[in-house]
DNA sequence: GTCTATAGCCAGATAGAC
DNA sequence: GTCTATCTGGCTATAGAC
């Protein structure tokens, strides 16, 4: 991608630090999501992360203030991300069925987009301050509701058996939440194929 | 329970240790279950652990040569029970539907009976070594396979419809896991709708 | 089987130069 | 923004008395 030719700053009209200073947060929080979902965040240390980054321990806390808020930008923004890219889906055109069934496409996809940052989230969140703990969890019970009222109105237009919405959602959810663990590798065709399988199972069952 | 009056010694034929010390053992990988399950392995020392069954922590050593061992223990137990105690129903009489609903019932009656055990297993594995790790895989994996197995030979006999087993066992295994995720605190009667609502969503499906 | 005492190590975090 | 140097405190694990 070209650079902007004319002499504009590209204004960082979002937060307060600079471009670069952002590109570098970017890649501590990759590299320690990597290093988090294979080894553990408590065996790994500063010093681990920074060597993935090719910098010293100390340089860090430039960055961050400590570690724990490096996990904690990696369980908000993998935890607020599908709340904003696939509840929208929720509120597009079609039956309550036909929006549900877009939104679990969607959360396979993006469940495969990020899957390290999702294995972190899933199970290292006991490592998380209480505050933050809260705040990722607010996310993450408002994308429950959302999929337990898409849920509830298709059961009340008479499109879905009916059943009870809250263990529906979180079966599904969990069902799909489970493919971080084992997509590892996978091709983009594989990914569709799971999609396909999994709403056929939820929506068909498994008998003909 | 009355102790025996007889003079005859309560021979330990099962093992090495004496009945006393294995109830230690246990009162002990309880306690760290419960400690790893809520703050995370990494944050619990050694000292938390022996807290908690109120002797030091220089104790423990007497018990288990590492930390962990007793991790290990922990995921080694609650993985291999499944094993043991589920998979001889799918060898018992009726179709592989029957089978696979009666394996599914008993999954979540374990899943909740030994919950934050499960928590551990799914959540700690990464701070396991390489051999422990493998050695609790060999389990997982086997206890997927049978399972993989009754499904494909319930869509041999007609009973399923023709998808990928592999992934079929994954969605509804990882569907099944997740529970010990939020049953925390549940009556024997939720727990068995859990079960109704699960099988009744994966055999039959959302649509009515 | 449990204790006290401590070895030995490594972690997260800070200070201050460049 | 990154470095070197280091503080401080925690941890796992061991030694050896009782």
């Amino acid at each position: 991608m070209a650079e902007p030719t004319d002499g504009a700053e590209p204004a960082n009209r979002t937060g307060s630090r600079t471009e670069r200073s952002r590109g570098r947060r970017a890649e501590i929080v990759t590299a320690a999501a990597q290093t988090f979902a294979t080894r553990g965040y408590g065996n790994v240390g500063m010093r681990d992360i920074a060597e993935a980054v090719g910098i010293r321990g100390a340089s860090l806390y430039h960055h961050f203030s400590s570690k724990e808020e490096i996990l904690y930008e990696i369980c908000l923004a993998v935890t607020r991300e599908p709340v904003e890219e696939n509840l929208p889906l929720l509120d597009a055109a079609g039956t309550p069925a036909e929006r549900l069934a877009g939104l679990l496409q969607a959360h396979i996809r993006q469940l495969r987009r990020r899957r390290v940052e999702h294995l972190v989230a899933l199970h290292e969140r006991t490592s998380l301050t209480e505050e933050h703990l809260a705040e990722v969890d607010r996310y993450r019970q408002y994308y429950h509701r959302r999929v337990r009222d898409v849920i509830a109105a298709g059961m009340r237009a008479g499109e879905f058996r009916e059943l009870d919405p809250k263990l529906v959602a979180l079966g599904m959810l969990d069902m799909l939440n489970g493919v971080s663990g084992w997509i590892r590798g996978a091709s983009d065709d594989d990914v569709e194929d799971v999609a396909d399988t999994y709403l056929r199972m939820l929506f068909d069952g498994l008998r003909p």
